[in-house]
This record gives C-alpha cells, structure tokens and sequence, in this order.
DNA sequence: CCTTTGTATCGTAATATTGCAATGAATAAT
DNA sequence: ATTATTCATTGCAATATTACGATACAAAGG
C-alpha cells in the first residue's frame, strides 16, 4: 500500500498524471514562470526570487528536468535553465485534449 | 518541514498547483474520463471500470468533489456523480493560460 | 423490523513529498 | 595555491498521499 498501482491505467492516463504532478506544486510553478518570463534562462537566483532554501529549489529543479520539462547548461560555475519547447508543446497539447474531451455546453446532469 | 510553504507563493500560483495536485494521479483522471464519457453520472461501478478498492474510489471521488470538479447528487442508496462544467471551464482557461504564456516559436535558450 | 445495497469514514500500513542543514564537487577569482 | 562562488547530493525530520479492510450509515425491499 501507499504506492500508486499504474497497472491499472492506460500510458495516456500514466503520463498526464506524471505530468500533472510535475506542475502540482507552486515553486514548480514559479520556476516555470520566471523561465518564461526570463527566458534568459537564469540559474540559482530563484533562490532570490522564491524564498526557498538552495537544496530545496535545486531538487525542485531536478523534478522538472526529470519531467522533461526544462534543461539546464552548465556555464563556469553556473547553470542556466530554460523551457524545453518541444516538451511544453506536447504538454500543452496533452493538457488541450484531455480538457477539451468535456464539451460543457449541456450543463451538469446530476 | 514536509509543509508546503503556500505563502511564499501568489494565489493563482497556489491555486493553480492545486488543480495539477487534483488531477496528479491515474485513477482520477480515470474517473474524470469515465465521467466525460458516460455523461450520464455514474457511481461506484467506477469501482467496477477502475481495478481499485471501493474506499480507494471513494476517496479519489472526495478529493475531485473538494477540489469543485465534480459534484454527486443522491438518488436512493446510490450518488451520481458528474463533472462540474464551471469549474470544468475555469481549469480549462488556467491551464491554458499557463501553457500559452511561454512562446515557443524560438526554441530553446540554452 | 430485518436484510440488502451503495457509500462514506476510520484506522492503519506503506510509500512519497517537502524542506533544510551539511557536505561535496567543480570552476572562477585572488 | 588558496579562497570564494555556484550548484548538486546526502541525510534527516515532518507531513502528505495511496491503498485497503473494517465498520458505520442511510435508503429500499422484503
């Protein structure tokens, strides 16, 4: 017990899940904003910007690249991350559909 | 610690990973795809179409009902439950939102 | 009233997540 | 060479999530 039984599910179901939860927390969500906003693809100065500890927003940071969702190049001592596109387009896409199955025009039925 | 620290964040940021959080796991988006399909607001013979325990579905159930996706009506012994088209819509606009602040027209930084 | 049916909730176990101090490793600067 | 800077990793504590058996609860049917 206490572990997800992805057995169950179809790879679709899998990865949008997988995919969700890399979104699932608000840091995460801030690191991704200000790569967008930057697009400068600035490093460890979300330390700054975010109030969290160095360790906590560099393991944040591996959740994302883990999920494919940014890549990081290690200049000198720094490392500069930024969006990977053709992920966040397919993200987008995957997130699109999985909404757009719903047509809400009828209202609820219960 | 093993807090998330929400006041570090602004409220769209909160609310955001929130609804990821609500939709980061297969049996949920299981649910929200049975329900999209059916329309007709089925119950627990989601317990049926899901290989997971009644208690487990019924859980997941609770969490999307807090999280305002879905919402049950009781008929007998029996609740039916269905998606909840406002909410539904408002997801829609936030995740797209999200996805379409970062344009990816230009490739990678880095 | 008693039984059946359909759900929700409680209690519990296993595992995952969040956060940080401390440490390590690698380059840059002096 | 020594020191400073930047980031990753490790180890740990606190909390959250996932899953399920057992139980409780309410409505229906006998």
């Amino acid at each position: 017990m206490g572990v997800t039984q992805t057995h169950l599910f179809t790879a679709e179901q899998n990865e949008l899940a997988q995919m969700a939860k890399a979104i699932a927390h608000p840091a995460r969500i801030a690191i991704l904003q200000h790569l967008v906003k930057t697009r400068s693809c600035i490093n460890g100065d979300l330390v700054m910007e975010i109030g969290l500890a160095q360790a906590t927003i560099s393991q944040h940071l591996r959740e994302l690249k883990d999920a494919g969702l940014i890549q990081g190049s290690i200049e000198g001592t720094r490392v500069n991350y930024c969006i990977n596109p053709e992920k966040w387009t397919l993200l987008k896409a995957l997130f699109q559909d999985f909404f757009e199955s719903y047509d809400t025009c009828c209202g609820s039925n219960c």
